[in-house]
DNA sequence: TGTACATCAGTGAACGCGCGTTCACTGATGTAC
DNA sequence: TGTACATCAGTGAACGCGCGTTCACTGATGTAC
């Protein structure tokens, strides 16, 4: 079954990466082997050498990838320049329940406190991207995107580890209030269940 | 020098438990040894089953240790249901920079939220037990407490995670005059350096 | 277009290593008289 | 209080295992004529 097409093979490289990008915003960087990212792309592990230096390159790559999806979804979600839809998207129980596939500032957030400095890098630009990107929402007040973003990180993150679904599911509704209903529409309690 | 006296056994059991509940949050859960926890308490590996029955068991011990010292640390700050001291404090550089010893919901949050139900369930109740107090501070309004929370994880959580240390500075001292200031006290921008 | 050969993507066994865990051993502590 | 013995906290070698990485091998792909 070896040698593959050249076309076949970049569009291997690029699963690994895919699945990659998934495996460690849902399990953690630390936690998911060669063999597991190589599996979940249809290959053996012996083969991951042709594709990447390292371990630690993919890990990159992978970030940077994992960073720039969580980016497009995000602004697929509030299509343009809006804010309370973007906070919507963000902070609904959707985005909350697919981990693999959402905001990975999110999904790693501690990990990358503790991660070496090319990967700290990395999240860095992205989370500087993603408050560019809320800034245009906020009509350039980068101040209350700065704000909208940890907020919104952190209720995301938490309503997470949270384990009770009640509490999960206020956590992501309070925030959603606080932020885009900002001081109008004061209460109205929906989407609760 | 083995066969040590009782009296100092169970002080070297509350040693193995301290220093995991320092590495933890330091380094991350999956990433510290036995041998690492063993050599922080001053021992060998080898006793480390006279005092856990497994690693996963003094993980559950640790991660509870972890967060009533982040507990106890927060509430030292803010003396008796002062809010805006409890958010100048929990948004300190100082608790920044301080992750093996500051609040370990920040520290480990994106971890919770993959970690089996045990670390899951002590993470909750002590997310349960952080809204309580903060509760407290702002006249039994919950629903603030949750949003003040979230926000305050976030913004710690993220301040840790950049690696430009004015965006980190800035995030934080945004987040204290977004939730201490309230709406009082527009700007005035202090504490940057 | 066909044939002959070089290339190289992927395979799977093997490597050294560090992990969590076990265990025979040690000698100071604790206890019985 | 002293002596004699049992206990057991801690040691360090050893275990099986899975990891990241290497490598000889394979056979279809790509290329030259």
């Amino acid at each position: 079954m070896p040698r593959v097409s050249r076309a076949e093979a970049q569009s291997h490289r690029q699963q690994i990466t895919e699945a990659s990008a998934r495996l460690f915003k849902e399990r953690g960087i630390n936690v998911v082997s060669v063999a597991d990212l190589m599996g979940a792309a249809g290959l053996t592990h012996g083969g991951f050498y042709g594709h990447f230096e390292s371990r630690a390159a993919l890990l990159e790559e992978a970030l940077q990838r994992a960073l720039l999806e969580g980016e497009a979804n995000v602004e697929a979600a509030g299509p343009a320049g809006d804010f309370p839809g973007l906070v919507r998207g963000y902070l609904s129980r959707t985005h909350r329940d697919a981990r693999d596939s959402g905001c990975a500032v999110a999904a790693l957030v501690s990990d990358a406190a503790r991660a070496e400095d090319g990967a700290r890098a990395i999240m860095t630009r992205h989370v500087e991207s993603f408050i560019a990107a809320v800034t245009e929402t906020l009509d350039g007040d980068e101040a209350r995107a700065i704000v909208a973003v940890s907020a919104m990180v952190g209720a995301l993150a938490l309503s997470r580890a949270v384990a009770d679904p009640a509490r999960s599911d206020a956590i992501l509704r309070l925030m959603r209030d606080h932020l885009s209903g900002s001081n109008a529409a004061p209460s109205h309690v929906d989407m609760g269940k």
